[in-house]
DNA sequence: CCCGCCTTGTCATGCCGTTGTTAGGTCCCC
DNA sequence: GGGGACCTAACAACGGCATGACAAGGCGGG
């Protein structure tokens, strides 16, 4: 992401040449709400970036753990802005002008040194859930669930093949002093089977609880 | 175990709040010496540890059986710590600095994933009854039981090979101060018997109780 | 600054499974 | 033949659970 759009799109393409996928936003908010959604490994963000600064969506980066490898650009005119933007927790910087090789060197450079390993993306009866990316698939299908569902889900799966109670739900979910009386519970594992679809994933055990169906 | 004792100290008692019993350990040559004795699941390991490194310390442990899992904490500004921490074969890691919620999330994930924490399944004449995901199964067809049923079976199966009157069933599944002249253990067990179908594997000893038939 | 959408919790309602009881029925032993 | 222990069927009450509608709160867009 550029602040200057004939820039960005110039990296863009020669990234892309050099096999790599690249997606572009041109100003911080957009960078930050697609970065949610997105797995990449690296981002290159100008530091002088309208909407958000540059300093502010690095550090929203990079306190979330699963993060990808920040490369900051800094302008030239300001040898300040090296030292401040890696302890803001960038990866690696590079001053424009640049020369795009060394862009790509580094570029590729960070690529590498993130660990593939991530972390631990729960998979059970199709569905992929990946509690960093706050993403669930079912079935290669995105799902797109609220906070508590989602929570909800990430809970039941975690707990697989064991059974979860309401209760438990309710402490873990929601507050752990939260009304023992309330039926959000219910009601919210309802709105997840619905948008889960068919076949049914969650089961019920009556006077047990909860469980995710299936394998495993 | 951390190098930083205040923060050691902080972690320890915030995993004690989520119900985990936690000890300490400052550095590596006392934690090795402790994880011989205890039967602890999860192990949190500091990379830069005083003492003994956190890279030969975490071998130690990977490479012995019935070992803990390991969720090493990696400084963050050496992100090829995480490489090469995961390569030992520690099963996490953490980059320092972490948010508390996340940590707290992945020991519970790598406490659950430990394999041999898992209680035993219960096996005799062609049943399996596996406590955990509350499920049970007679020669590969599972079974739809009731609370009461399930438990009636799972302390049948307990008992096995011997018996367990009615009136030890009465205490032990249901309430302690249950109503002595009640019927219903018999009308469970009879429910029970209809669903798990034919051969008949409990058995009745007049006078005697209720034993599950079969080899075993 | 206001408006509207999404999320979330609550309530009311209806359904269904579970569960204990009651009432016969059967078998065996005395 | 009688009695006791056990089995089973039918029944009714209870409780848990699912569902739809509704209201309050939050958040973003206009």
């Amino acid at each position: 992401m550029e602040d200057d759009h004939a820039l960005a799109e110039v990296v863009a393409e020669g990234l892309r040449d050099q096999g790599m996928p690249v997606d572009l936003a041109h100003d911080g908010l957009t960078a930050a709400a697609s970065l949610d959604h997105t797995g990449y490994d690296v981002v290159v963000l100008d530091r002088d970036l309208p909407g958000l600064h540059g300093d502010v969506l690095c550090r929203m980066i990079v306190e979330r753990a699963g993060r990808p490898m920040v490369l900051m650009l800094t302008a030239a005119s300001a040898p300040g802005d090296r030292v401040s933007g890696l302890t803001l927790g960038a990866d690696d910087y590079l001053a424009k002008p640049f020369h795009f090789p060394e862009l790509v060197l580094r570029v590729r450079a960070l690529a590498r040194r993130r660990p593939d390993v991530r972390p631990p993306v729960l998979r059970a009866a199709g569905i992929e859930l990946d509690p960093v990316r706050r993403t669930a698939v079912r079935d290669g299908r995105p799902l797109t669930l609220s906070v508590k569902e989602f929570a909800v889900l990430e809970a039941l799966l975690e707990a697989h093949p064991g059974h979860l109670s309401a209760e438990t739900l309710l402490e873990r979910v929601w507050d752990e002093n939260a009304d023992p009386f309330t039926n959000t519970v219910t009601v919210t594992v309802g709105r997840l089977r619905r948008k889960l679809g068919e076949p049914p994933i969650i089961a019920t055990t009556p006077g047990i609880g909860y469980r995710i169906r299936g394998s495993g």
